[in-house]
DNA sequence: ATTATTACCTCGGATACCGAGGTAGAGGTA
DNA sequence: TACCTCTACCTCGGTATCCGAGGTAATAAT
């Protein structure tokens, strides 16, 4: 729904990165990957996941190497890099203010 | 920072109605309100709460009402709709649901 | 031969935050 | 009186993000 739709803004790439922290995965991966993890809440669509990856390598936070499929096929796997590995730390420690300041005001 | 502002979005309409289902208040003071209850996270900007406001109105969850102070100042009271404490109950168990979603992915 | 799936991408519309700017009244001070 | 500060409201333009729709191309299945 549009709510939810809003409450993802900002949370994409500290969500993004902690994937490719696990292992260096693509972009049609992770889209799986985001659902299968969060039991099926976030459905991360391909207009924001690809800006989102281009974004992220822009910024020196991950790194795509082109590498084939078994298949034959050709995908761009994200492998994180030492910066990205410190902005992940960095974004999940802010997350949890986060999410402290909000409970704080909701008074869960 | 940037990145605050990025996790505000989404999130400031609940918030707005959390702090009105408490108390009839007006802009001004819940900007302080919002400063003190999160201690000191969030820095509500006039920019982004008149607007919300007003957005919040015309969606008919809160309704303002002008009322003047000792001073004789006018302020505009926002007070909650039977509509918007509906919406502020789904909106905390989607906090829930978003929140759950986010740490199942980070892993925390 | 045609369809479905995988896998990548871009573009435009809608929406939200924020900084900067504006208006105006009340209170204090020189 | 003149000035400044604080309260209290507001709008506008820039920037950033999400998303749906659309496109390309290869492989797999029918």
């Amino acid at each position: 729904m549009a709510y939810v739709k809003e409450l993802l803004k900002g949370n994409t790439d500290p969500l993004l990165l902690s994937l490719i922290n696990l292992r260096a995965m693509y972009g049609y991966e992770i889209i799986k990957e985001v659902a299968r993890r969060s039991e099926g809440y976030f459905k991360l669509n391909e207009g924001t996941l690809y800006p989102a990856l281009h974004r992220l390598e822009k910024a020196g936070l991950i790194e795509g190497r082109w590498q084939p499929s078994i298949t034959g096929q050709e995908r761009r796997y994200y492998h994180i890099t030492d910066k990205g590995h410190d902005v992940l730390t960095a974004r999940r420690k802010e997350w949890k203010g986060f999410a402290r300041a909000v409970e704080l005001i909701f008074g869960v």
